[in-house]
DNA sequence: TCCATATATTCGTATAGGCGAATGTGAGTA
DNA sequence: TACTCACATTCGCCTATACGAATATATGGA
């Protein structure tokens, strides 16, 4: 059994892998810290297999990792080992705070985790890693 | 007659434009300045018209502009409005340098424009702007 | 005016990738 | 074991876009 050596990708596949507001927003929501699966959906408003195909095309391209924890999916960033790509990718996250739907889709994130209704109430579901609760 | 406003890309839109190898060959070629058409289809080795059909797609994102000088047509590169995309450009064309077939068609393009079988010599095709001479 | 050169555009085709709908899978629980 | 929940994958369809080949356009010169 061999261990999966991460993918290296070359410019251009990184740059496909961001070509998409999807994905662009999923990036911004891991960008204080690990999500899990349940909130994007919420957040976005997207059907769940859609979310779930576009973190499989992130996890592909080696810009993000999946954490299981019982029947819960955690996603984070995870920087690529080329230091270029990883501060293309730092400089994309950084425009991503001039932009109000990114910004909305932040603030979405905290209520979904800690009003009455939100789903840590409602499902159980646990908190991203950033909430410090 | 209206003057055609600049396109200002979304992130999105910017990344689909930096998703195709042959346009960060473009893109790099032109890191030191302007180029004329014929220096890309030299050191691309490709075909006319997918250099051309390139360009353009890079014109439309408002990444990098044109001028014409008599028969010849000279490309640059053209910041965005945007301050971050912008930033976003100038990360990827740093990342350019790591790069053996980026740092390889530059040496070409400075063998196009200064050996004796230059297309300078052979067409009387005008330097690039960085030349010098 | 006619031709050559440099570049742009169009056309037909092939493939990548997005989507909704349906189905599969793995973990917890009764 | 059977059922539910959270998530992943597959399928069929559709659009975007890359390509080579052919053609169009613009400029300069004979």
């Amino acid at each position: 059994m061999t261990i999966a050596a991460k993918n290296v990708p070359s410019l251009d596949q990184l740059f496909r892998a961001l070509a998409d507001r999807t994905r662009l927003r999923l990036l911004n929501l891991m960008s204080e810290g690990e999500v899990c699966v349940c909130y994007f959906v919420q957040v976005l408003d997207a059907p769940q297999p859609k979310i779930s195909r576009h973190l499989a095309y992130l996890r592909k391209a080696g810009i993000v990792a999946a954490r299981r924890e019982g029947k819960w999916m955690h996603y984070r960033l995870d920087w690529p080992m080329d230091s270029h790509a990883t501060n293309i990718l730092k400089t994309t996250i950084a425009a991503f705070k001039k932009d109000k739907e990114f910004q909305h889709d932040l603030q979405r994130l905290n209520r979904a985790c800690c009003g009455s209704q939100s789903l840590v109430n409602t499902l159980g579901a646990p908190l991203p890693s950033f909430s410090g609760y």
